[in-house]
Order: C-alpha cells, then sequence, then structure tokens
DNA sequence: AGTGGCACCTGTGTGC
DNA sequence: TGCACACAGGTGCCAC
C-alpha cells in the first residue's frame, strides 16, 4: 500500500497515540517480515516514547530504552486499537505480526499479508539514522534541500532510466511506483529517457512536480487512511487523483491519445506517449 | 560505481 | 469449480 504519503498519514496517526505513553507491552509473532523479530523488541516494555517521526518510508519511534524502526513494505498496515473488544489477543487476526499496548488503553498493531515490512529494534546508544538502513538515504522531497539544482546533479550522473532514478532513494527517498509515474507525466517527461539527458528546465519541472503531489496527497490522506478502529484504511486514498497509473488503453487526460503501459525495471509503468517527451 | 535482475511473501484476478 | 499463472503500492543483495 504505502508510498511516502499514506507513510506519513499513518506516522502522523499514531503519534498522538504514542508520544509521552509507557509501552506497557511488545508481542510479536514467530514469522519473519524483511528479517526476523528480534527478541531484543522486548526490551522497550516500560519505556516512555518520547518522539514518533518519519523519513522516507520509515516511521521513527523514539523511546527511553532504544528507537524502533516501522517500515510497512508493501502491504503493511498499523491500526490503533482502544475499543476493549479489539484489545484481546484472541481478537488478533491473520497477518497481524507485531503489536505495542500501551499504559493509554491504546494497542498499537502491524498486520503484513506479504511480510516484506520491517520491524527492527536500536539499543539506546545507537541512533537508527547511522543504521543501515537509513544511513545513505538521499533527501526528504518535501524538504528543502531537496531542489531543481540538487536533482539536476544526482540525475546527470546516471544513464539508467529517469523512472528508475527518482525511484532510487539515494537519489531522493519516498517515489514509489506510482507517484513515479504520475510526476513524470504531470511533467511531460518520458519514463524511458535517461535520466542524464534532463535539461536544467526539465528538473525544474519534476522537482516542483514531485513536491505538489506528494504534499497533496498527504493533504487528501490526512482525512481517510488512518481510523481509530483500524477497520482497515483502504477506503478514500487517492486513487481517483491518478492521470496515468492504471490507465492503460483509456485516453491521456491532456489530448486524449491511449496510455501504455510498459515494464520498466520490473515494474509497471504508465505514460501517454504523445505528451511526454 | 552504476546497473539490471532477482529474491523475499501472500492475495487476487484472469483465462482455460 | 478448479487450477495455473501473472501481477501487485518496496527494497536489499547479487553478479556483471
Amino acid at each position: 500500500m504505502p508510498e511516502l504519503p499514506e507513510v506519513e498519514v499513518t506516522m502522523r496517526g499514531i503519534k498522538p497515540a504514542l508520544k509521552d505513553t509507557v509501552i506497557n507491552a511488545v508481542w510479536f509473532d514467530d514469522k519473519r517480515l524483511r528479517e526476523p523479530f528480534s527478541p531484543d523488541l522486548k526490551r522497550l516494555e516500560g519505556a516512555v516514547v518520547l518522539d514518533v517521526k518519519r523519513r522516507a518510508k520509515y516511521i521513527v519511534v523514539k523511546t527511553s530504552q532504544g528507537s524502533l524502526l516501522i517500515h510497512l513494505g508493501m502491504t503493511g498496515h498499523l491500526s490503533m486499537l482502544k475499543d476493549p473488544s479489539d484489545l484481546s489477543e484472541s481478537s488478533r487476526k491473520l497477518h497481524d505480526h507485531f503489536e505495542l499496548a500501551l499504559n493509554n488503553g491504546i494497542v498499537i498493531r502491524y498486520n503484513d499479508s506479504r511480510r516484506f515490512g520491517l520491524i527492527h529494534y536500536y539499543p539506546q546508544d545507537e541512533s537508527p539514522y547511522e543504521g543501515d538502513y537509513l544511513r545513505d538515504l538521499g533527501p526528504e522531497p518535501l524538504e528543502d534541500d531537496f531542489t531543481a539544482d540538487y536533482l539536476y546533479g544526482a540525475l546527470s550522473k546516471r544513464k539508467k532510466a529517469v523512472k528508475l532514478a527518482i525511484m532510487d532513494a539515494r537519489v531522493v527517498v519516498g517515489v514509489g511506483n506510482i507517484y513515479a509515474s504520475e510526476v513524470l507525466f504531470l511533467s511531460r517527461i518520458n519514463p524511458k529517457r535517461r535520466a542524464c539527458s534532463l535539461s536544467k528546465a526539465e528538473c525544474e519541472l519534476l522537482c516542483r512536480e514531485i513536491k505538489k503531489t506528494l504534499a497533496r496527497s498527504i493533504e487528501k490522506g490526512g482525512t481517510t487512511i488512518i481510523n481509530f478502529q483500524g477497520a482497515d484504511g483502504k477506503m478514500g486514498y487517492f486513487v481517483q487523483d491518478l492521470n496515468v497509473y492504471g490507465h492503460a488503453g483509456k485516453p491521456c487526460p491532456v489530448c486524449a491519445n491511449t496510455i501504455l503501459q510498459e515494464v520498466i525495471g520490473q515494474r509497471s509503468t504508465y505514460y501517454c506517449p504523445v505528451c511526454q517527451h
């Protein structure tokens, strides 16, 4: 599910429930996600949650007894449960893998059918930002250090398709397969172009569209995606706003020519062959 | 160093 | 209805 906007919305949704509360209990099952659950996660029991942040598509939970790094993978979802009938162990459903029980009566539960997600514990003397997962990441697309100049410099060094380059987390984080197609459409750039072939002006356009598209999607998701009962946050979403993703064979919203679907780097890519050069 | 290909999983939809 | 297969929003690792 999650691209950057959904992770941001999830983070904003759970932050008020988590911050300044005590983690009473940590539970995880015996399946593995991207990596196996570490028994050290139990060291979070009794910890005070100090802060909750997002970096790229990761959620970082800082506590008095170490930090927790959460990634939702393709199908991960966090729900906040407070209804007593949802709190018991017997209320756990298929693919529930991890849980934090808080001293405010709320349970944060992680469900992930494909198990491409990640739950990683860092002891107090280690910074998640210096660990393997976060250390080498590129700039946040919505921060001021992600600029057209930066993007131009980063793309000029790469010969691969521009679509793959903007999905590379060392170039910029948070642009997933859906948004890659969308922002290239909005910038009128053909996804198969070599990254290094983009002009300065095209990078300015692309940089602006990345920021605009992600910001707008966060605004939209803010009201619909996270819900307290965790009923499953699939409704809403931003599907209605997509111009090309999933629109193979349909008319381009700009020129009415047929949207094409093509595989680039093993992933489906959608574009208008007439508008995008 | 940069790049392409694959692996990790399960669920869903399609075509026979 | 059953089965085989393709495909799905992410990312790390491997060999060139």
